[in-house]
RNA sequence: GCCCCCAUUGUCUAGUGGCCCAGGACGUGGCCCUCUCAAGGCCAAAACACCAGUUCGAAUCUGGUUGGGGGCACCA
């Protein structure tokens, strides 16, 4: 608690090259909590040096995501900031100076074989059973002749000069030391043929140049997490801590998310994107919360936080580094918690546009007196539709059949509900203070229950066999449609064959 | 195949050698409350992968096994 770092300079730096998913989302959380709890910075970067992967759209919803979920950042491709441009595809001179102080330095050199001919030698390696790394022919090149052929416009790409012997550690803040052997590391290609420099170089010249000094990102980085190190060396620079999440796993717990599974999900009302989460009726508030234990956790009893409670109890030294499967339920849960924790003016300003949706012409007024009597039977913001859409109906369509409640006549069920407008008839309006204790004390000489009577009403004036409190629901509807509907379910029951 | 990471109930997790015959949460089952459905309250079933070792003592430390995950691109 008092050994945190302060002012720490993180980064998010996605790809636009799809939609914005859970994974990504928690990294970007929790750097976004590291930085705001230690006073430090939140940059946002775009790593587009992939023109081919580049998906049209995807940098907005990545900017739409992390604003609905609350994460403003510091510095950024659309607010600038002091080690600007925060776009990599403005940053490609950069790289290629630096990668030519690799090069001058004996770190990287210049290969000039074609893709044609590594898929040959992959080929046969992987034939062979060896690991499929680069054969190292252009590496024996001298310094003489590989700069003649750059001259001569010969095409080539860099790559590092990865040690041949020994072995490298790194260090990761919560997995410890991670020593690989230098054998098992590869010439990765540093900069392509096109003069774009790979995420090996460009993010590691970024994180640096950007003084950032907490690397939170995911596992799938864990193998090559050495070349980065290697290549901090190679420079000189000083390290940040590096800290390596673990994936997030299906349902199941077996393997990570494919493509048509996460398509599949949908059908049931849930998605690993935060675009179609929060169509799907979810509030940043819960999503937050839920995804924020995923991988990270306060204590043996505390789970239920706000953005800001976050900001004060993350810590990095509380990371779990075994995988996580995703658990939907939990998120219904949380997101249940966040309804009802909403101020009912503002749950009725999330909720008015589900209504609007649907093509309800519900109102704000209205909504708003709803809210309260609608939240605790909410696990998603979109449930409240089926839930209350009677309330902006002109008529209701009540089955005949349901109308009977149970162990009555049809007869008798009709009895009440006319019983029910004589009673209600006479009172000067619909507030529940006065309708229910007339109904009540008519259900305790009728000798009918309490969920007899209620049920038939229930059914009547909602045209539904779920509904809000009864009386609560009828003091929004107003007494004459109260009164209309009640007559006409009376009417419906009397037709009915008994 | 090779390399790396991981391992507590179905799931998310607490646990950093004795407070643990393992705590919390979701889910599941039951009860209570109750005008429906929820919400809420109470209760229950449910786990330290396995085998060695270190130690007076291990879920916690070490080694191995097994299992799971990730990675092996001129993608990020």
């Amino acid at each position: 608690m008092n050994d945190r770092p302060t002012h720490v300079r993180v980064r998010f730096p996605p790809s636009p090259t799809g939609h914005m998913h859970l994974g990504s989302a928690r990294t970007a959380l929790y750097n976004y909590l590291l930085a705001k709890q230690t006073g430090g910075k939140f940059v946002f970067r775009i790593e587009d040096t992939d023109v081919k992967r580049y998906v049209p759209g995807a940098e907005e919803e990545l900017i739409n995501g992390l604003k609905w979920l609350g994460m403003e950042w510091d510095e950024g491709p659309d607010i600038g900031g002091p080690y600007g441009p925060y776009r990599q595809s403005e940053r490609k001179e950069i790289y290629q100076q630096y990668a030519k102080q690799l090069i001058d330095t004996g770190h990287a050199y210049y290969c000039f074989c074609t893709p044609e001919r590594l898929a040959r030698v992959r080929e046969e390696q992987q034939k062979r059973k060896e690991p499929p790394h680069y054969d190292g022919t252009c590496r024996r090149l001298s310094k003489e002749e590989a700069e003649a052929r750059v001259n001569a416009g010969e095409a080539h790409v860099i790559r590092f000069k990865t040690p041949k012997e020994g072995s490298t550690t790194v260090h990761d803040h919560l997995r410890g030391d991670i020593t690989v052997e230098n054998r098992n590391l590869d010439d990765y290609i540093l900069v392509k043929s096109d003069g774009w420099a790979l995420y090996h170089l460009a993010t590691m010249v970024d994180d640096h140049l950007m003084k950032i000094s907490h690397v939170i990102r995911g596992s799938e980085w864990l193998p090559t997490f050495p070349l980065h190190g290697l290549i901090y060396r190679a420079f000189g620079w000083e390290e940040p801590v590096w800290i390596h999440l673990s994936v997030f796993l299906k349902p199941s717990g077996k393997g990570k998310m494919s493509k048509r599974e996460s398509a599949d999900l949908i059908k049931d009302g849930y998605s690993i994107f935060v675009k179609d989460l929060r169509e799907l009726g979810y509030t940043p508030e819960g999503v937050v919360n839920w995804i924020s234990l995923m991988g990270w956790s306060y204590d043996d009893h505390t789970e239920f936080f706000t953005l800001r409670d976050l900001v004060e109890k993350f810590s990095i030294d509380h990371l779990n580094p075994a995988p996580a499967a995703i658990n939907f339920s939990k998120l219904d849960h949380f997101n249940g918690l966040h309804i009802r924790a909403l101020d009912d003016r503002e749950l009725a300003k999330r909720l008015l546009p589900f209504f609007l949706e649907k093509g309800i012409d519900a109102d704000f007024e209205t909504v708003l007196k709803i809210a309260p009597i609608a939240k605790e039977r909410m696990a998603t913001l979109d449930e409240v539709v089926p839930l209350a859409e009677f309330f902006f109906k002109d008529t209701v369509s009540p089955d005949p059949d349901s109308l009977v409640a149970k162990g009555l006549t049809a007869k008798e069920s009709a009895e009440i509900a006319e019983k029910a407008v004589e009673l209600l008839s006479p009172l000067p309006d619909m507030k529940a203070a006065g309708a229910e204790p007339v109904m009540r004390t008519y259900v305790d000489s009728s000798g009918f229950s309490a969920g007899q009577v209620f049920g038939i009403m229930r059914e009547a004036v909602t045209g539904q066999h779920v509904s809000p409190p009864l009386f609560e629901s009828m003091e929004i509807i107003g007494k004459d449609k109260v009164i209309q509907r009640l007559q006409k379910a009376a009417q419906l029951l009397r037709m009915v064959n008994q």
